[in-house]
DNA sequence: ATCCCGATTG
DNA sequence: CAATCGGGAT
């Protein structure tokens, strides 16, 4: 057992601090097409996108996203190679999750007779659907999830009861603060707390934070907030080399590799092996055909991207 | 450069 | 537990 709990307390007046926040949240909150409706399927759409997307880039791509395929029906029918380049599209980026949509849409009507379970453990069983998400379309289409915790929930726990940054510490607090049996609108306003006013650079006074009276940061003025991995550069990385083999793949129906290598590496060498030393002993790196047979065996391995021989070359399509 | 309502796989 | 997964906006 971790005695991180005896770090920390919630304040006593706990009521007091939920009503103040409830109450801030329902004065005035931005407005997002997803709140307006309790469909999971919608929901859950709405949750794959912003978990890598800022919100407001979503908005468009969501209500695209459901006029293209309404129910989960429609888009388990759908191929994944469109259902992925409606992503690359829309630069949603992280394709997996478009192929997780689409697997989950396909549970949802083969295992679940078309109907969303309405827990957050049963919801975890759909594919790319972890804690967060569970708990995220529990809430907001079944108002029936536990306290969601993501980064903007740690960083406002952190700050305004001192909760350690530690995961079952962020856990245990916001279970003890949500008022149960009122996850969509405490989750909600949790978050929306974490994104208009207990940002990264905080807000306090112009966003009117109700728990100002309650917060150690605002009375200490340390707004630390928990550590949030960075990430790798992105530019030349082998991410940046998947999303141009899907791009490509997108745009053209089925690309030999000597045709898509390319556009994916402007200094792709043709018929050359990479990485291996040559003839000097040297070993720069050389992005040939071997590499790029990897990165296209990565893709297959992720389910995105078939390799096929046709007349003794090999050509790369979206998986269908 | 850093941020953005995480999840899966090894 | 660590590594991996995109790309636009600021």
């Amino acid at each position: 057992m971790s005695d991180a709990q005896s770090d920390w307390s919630l304040p006593d007046d706990r009521g007091a601090v939920r009503d103040a926040l409830v109450s801030w949240y329902e004065a005035d909150h931005r407005s997002f097409p997803w709140r307006e409706t309790d469909d999971p399927y919608e929901i859950l759409v709405s949750e794959v996108m912003s978990q890598q997307t800022q919100l407001g880039r979503v908005v468009e791509a969501w209500a695209a996203f459901l006029d293209r395929w309404p129910t989960p029906a429609d888009l388990a029918a759908a191929d994944r190679a469109d259902v992925v380049g409606f992503w690359t599209d829309h630069s949603l980026g992280y394709n997996n999750r478009a192929k997780y949509l689409h697997e989950a849409a396909g549970q949802v009507v083969d295992e679940y007779d078309g109907e969303f379970p309405t827990t957050p453990e049963g919801l975890q069983d759909l594919m790319g659907v972890g804690p967060y998400t569970a708990n995220a379309v529990a809430s907001f289409a079944f108002d029936n999830g536990d306290a969601v915790v993501d980064t903007n929930v740690k960083r406002v726990l952190h700050r305004a009861f001192d909760v350690p940054d530690d995961d079952a510490a962020f856990e245990a607090a916001a279970g003890a603060l949500m008022p149960a049996g009122e996850s969509r609108v405490w989750n909600n306003a949790i978050m929306e707390l974490g994104g208009v006013a207990c940002e990264k650079s905080p807000n306090c006074d112009a966003a009117g934070c109700p728990w100002r009276e309650w917060c150690h940061a605002y009375e200490t003025g340390d707004f630390t907030a928990p550590d949030v991995p960075t990430q790798p550069s992105f530019e030349g990385s082998r991410r940046q080399m998947r999303g141009r083999v899907i791009s490509a793949l997108k745009e053209y129906e089925e690309l030999p590799l000597s045709k898509l290598g390319p556009r994916v590496r402007v200094d792709y060498v043709p018929g050359v092996s990479d990485g291996s030393a040559d003839e000097n002993g040297d070993s720069d790196a050389e992005y040939g055909r071997e590499w790029l047979r990897g990165l296209i065996a990565d893709l297959e391995d992720d389910g995105l991207v078939e390799a096929v021989e046709s007349d003794g070359e090999t050509l790369a399509r979206l998986r269908r």
